[in-house]
DNA sequence: TAGGCTGCTGACCGTTCGATCAGTCAGTCA
DNA sequence: TGACTGACTGATCGAACGGTCAGCAGCCTA
């Protein structure tokens, strides 16, 4: 079987000679055919339930050719968590240098960003939701740490800044907020469409919504508005 | 080589052929070995990545041996997870059910054991996030699903019943808040001890202080008190 | 026309996998 | 004593794995 367009995604006119915008060091059509079926089957299944032959199949070319092109499995690994990691904490931090936004509206963006850019890319939201699970052993993480590092970081830096402004209160430990953040989207991400673990009771809600949902309640908390508390028994 | 004792924990005074408490259809020390062996494997590691050979090791028995005792793989595969399940929504449960604490006290409760329950069993806890996290394909889903619908019905629960006693307020999605607590509390494990994806900050922080700060956060939320700054002691 | 280069292939390698098998051994009961 | 059972073993199976290799086809340059 000869060259087989790609399985999916737009290819646009990438020439065989001319360098990939993702992998450097990986130029053919066909390389790109094997990156995409390998970030779709690492998407659906750990490292190693994911077999070269699969990878070679979905993409329509034959084993060898992917060691033609990548000089092993973790390399082609590495490659695809490289794409699907690029550009991952850049709003977050051009949102902490925004100096015309008030820190409760950088977090509403914050929020909505991050369940638009999870909701809208699924099959790359799952590689990442995978490495995060994998703390320790797999290749990959080495490469993935500082991207997140890097997210959270931000993330932390934003709500510091809500803080010396006044806008947050002031005793609440910022990592723990960006922690609880990133908590609450994977989860619900992992949540989405009633095909995961708990269903969400309300209707048809788009990741807008949820992201509306999510600042409300951890803007403002779960206790009833002041006056009267009942507290403790 | 001959009986072995299991690598870890208590077999107590468990006879050949006395019913083991968690696996009434598995019954000798063998198998009770097999078990610790296997869930300590499957906690490291995805399904696919151990292997037979590994917890055979482990267990100081023959690889054939466990396929004596169990039919296949994933059999003991859903063994270890329902040993690793039991128990898990009682206490929301019994915290839903308790007419003398208000709702507030119940919700710092049921944190505070979150996070000690969670923190104070890594490897059971490394097997049920690793169990969250894959959605979709893998066997033992259909066997933790409910155990985590019930868990997470029961908060949801809690919840709803602080909103009519008006404790909480009544227009957050009391689904949310509960996505939004499990998510934090798997994030922080996964996060604990600077082994995990983030760092954080706060120094030695145990379980309970951690429990400590979200409770304070998703109770009183991230906005700074209306008026000046109050600023709790 | 020759030669080199690149993309690509089928055949094959050694290893490891989950699973099976016949058979050993200790204990139980009639 | 002998029949029977369950726990356990080493040897072995076919399948699948990651990876290698020689060689083919097409393109470019000279």
């Amino acid at each position: 079987m000869t060259a087989v367009p790609p399985p999916s995604a737009p290819v646009s006119g990438a020439a065989p000679n001319e360098p990939c915008a993702f992998a450097p060091a990986v130029v053919s059509a066909g390389a790109r055919a094997i990156l995409e079926a390998a970030a779709a089957a690492f998407a659906k299944a750990s490292f190693d339930s994911v077999s070269i032959a699969d990878i070679a199949s979905q993409a329509g070319v034959c084993k060898a050719n992917i060691f033609h092109h990548f000089k092993s499995k973790e390399a082609l690994y590495l490659e695809v968590m490289r794409e699907a990691c690029k550009g991952h904490a850049e709003f977050a931090e051009s949102l902490l240098a925004d100096a015309t936004l008030s820190s409760t509206e950088k977090l509403r963006r914050l929020i909505e960003y991050d369940f638009l850019d999870l909701f809208g890319n699924e099959e790359r939201s799952h590689l990442i939701v995978r490495e995060i699970l994998n703390t320790g052993c797999r290749t990959g993480r080495s490469l993935i740490e500082p991207v997140f590092l890097r997210n959270f970081t931000a993330v932390v830096g934003l709500i510091a800044q809500g803080q010396q402004r006044g806008e947050f209160a002031a005793d609440l430990d910022p990592a723990v907020v960006a922690i609880m953040l990133g908590g609450t989207v994977m989860m619900m991400f992992q949540n989405r469409g009633g095909d995961g673990l708990f269903t969400t009771p309300a209707g048809e809600d788009g990741p807008r919504a949820h992201a509306e949902k999510v600042f409300r309640t951890i803007l403002r908390g779960l206790a009833a508005p002041a006056r009267s508390t009942p507290e403790t028994p």
